[in-house]
DNA sequence: CTGAAAGCGCTAACAG
DNA sequence: CTGTTAGCGCTTTCAG
């Protein structure tokens, strides 16, 4: 790479007015100007970001923890997060807590060294369980901000971006009530999850209200439970099941094909409604209706956030929850 | 953030000598070197990121440019990267192409500013079509390295990561003609790929040599079609049909859901095999037969040659190219 | 055993 | 209009 001082020495300048040339400083003269673009295109000289970095003392970078990239739903806010922070001139850097609440302490430690401005993070599920904060509090006061989304710690003063997870789970249902299913089972494998939990009450909410059955809940294990194998034997006890709604996209999916395969009629007589994305819904025949997460918006949202915050704020203070509702696509694997 | 300056100050001692105690050197006294140590250990000091990359001109950071997070193999991949390069003590940024020369252009000349020590890529769509690998060239000859993986640029001479698609393919439609499948479909929604060509002529060679049936091929476009119905009609239209051997996950899924719908008993009368993941195969009853990718591992071995190649050499000289063999799973989708 | 000083690449206040 | 200087935070050589 080449810096100014070669520049400056190859044109026999200072490197000041090297400096100033390239920022088009008022200061400079125009011949002097031209002459030093010139050899800087010619070197391809680019400022290095480093240097910058540490004079500006920012980096332009943001921080993303996330707790799992094989998660279609946490890879699609990747996406939005890096396309936003691009159009800003931000880099991301990218840590994988892999759901271990040890990773991302580390990720966040390691992070705060000054390698980034600001973190995005969803919440490791191990995080979740143990009900962990004090990692996430001492990085906003070491004057870092963070921005949480989907997975958020409510306990912890900062931006947050969540999805209507209790109401998507609510509404749902209700259309599958007004379906006249007489016994739905609500089907998930991220129990274990912020947002399991709420889908989970959304789901006996409307049960409850309805008053004609019991909430039915199976948790399927990942990484443990065999899921064909879980959901089969349960939908073959379970025959007066007639509609399945489900927390996350795989369950739906396997429920729709074993349906199918235990010979019922779907949507006639068995309806399907999951959380899932587009290419989900594709995996089933006939097409599984899906709550719609708008990921990609989500971690737009999440980018903008911080890069205001960043650009404005302390870290802590007037601190806002963004709501990116789902919406449901209907297919026909309901009435 | 604390700097040496401050606990330097608040000890009345020299800079240099805090540096020298927190490094454990020899010449500073061992009294002085616990004081020093108990205020930074209670200042939570931690040597800033950016000071250390400007002095030492690295900034153990690698540049990974992936084409579309949304596909599961090179999300798989980008988790082997950060699980490696965590390991050895580098961050990761991570740009997303989207298929695009562009962005990948951008992305290159924007890290390249001294932002990261190296490159690990897979090149986009639009990159592969065009046959564009100027940029690829300019960046090594800047003396920083590039490792390749999967979609790679054969006339760019840098080290590289494949799969093995060519043998993969050949070797799993040989496995369905020796089921006695008479009439093969090949179905594949990544044709303008590289590693797409590489699958579909494995498939010709084994179909060619068999001597059975011409080679049948039914092309999917990603975002055009609507990838069910294009298979539905196609085995519809072709009844003698009786294997698929799909280069990608979704046509494997759906083909095989599609052939169940129309009746078909898999696997006695008909078998799928298709390049996909664990998960994907529970998407089907019965599971799918698949090829597996070991993306985890690729993204390994592309980090661990990266960093052989930062630590050791210059960028570009005695490259090698890994190959990562697939191997095949056997479910209930084949005999 | 400790400190002063230089330098990594850059910007900007200040002098000339 | 151009140059000198200081400083961002750190390491390291060289003096003391």
């Amino acid at each position: 790479m080449v810096t100014l001082k070669q520049l400056a020495k190859e044109l026999g300048v200072s490197i000041s007015t090297v400096s100033k040339a390239l920022n088009n400083s008022e200061e400079i003269g125009e011949d002097t100007v031209r002459r030093v673009k010139e050899l800087a295109e010619l070197y391809n000289y680019k400022p290095n970001k480093v240097a910058l970095s540490l004079k500006n003392n920012k980096t332009k970078t943001i921080g993303v923890i996330i707790p799992n990239i094989l998660n279609r739903i946490l890879a699609k806010v990747l996406f939005g997060i890096e396309t936003e922070a691009a159009k800003h001139g931000y880099n991301i850097i990218t840590c994988i807590s892999n759901e271990s609440l040890e990773k991302e302490k580390q990720s966040l430690q390691l992070l705060a060294n000054g390698s980034v401005d600001g973190f995005i993070l969803s919440v490791a599920e191990e995080t979740q369980i143990n009900n962990e904060i004090e990692h996430f509090k001492k990085t906003i006061s070491q004057g870092l901000p963070i921005v949480m989304f989907d997975r958020v710690a409510h306990d912890v003063m900062c931006d947050k971006v969540i999805v209507d997870d209790f109401d998507a789970m609510y509404n749902a249902t209700k259309s599958l009530l007004k379906e006249k299913r007489k016994n739905i089972v609500f089907i998930s494998n991220i129990n274990d999850l912020s947002v399991g939990k709420l889908r989970e009450r959304g789901y006996n909410k409307a049960i409850l209200e309805h008053g004609v059955q019991e909430p039915l809940v199976l948790k399927i294990k990942r990484k443990k439970d065999d899921h064909q194998k879980k959901i089969k034997s349960f939908l073959k006890k379970n025959r007066t099941v007639d509609a399945v709604i489900a927390a996350d996209s795989s369950s739906g999916v396997i429920a729709l094909n074993t349906a199918i395969n235990l010979g019922l009629k779907v949507p006639k007589e068995f309806s399907v409604i999951a959380f899932a994305s587009k290419s989900d819904s594709n995996h089933t025949i006939p097409k599984l209706t899906t709550i719609r997460q708008h990921a990609k918006e989500i971690g737009v949202s999440a980018a903008q956030m911080l890069i205001a915050r960043m650009q404005n704020l302390p870290a802590s203070a007037d601190v806002k929850t963004k709501i990116v509702k789902t919406s449901i696509v209907k297919n026909k694997s309901t009435l």
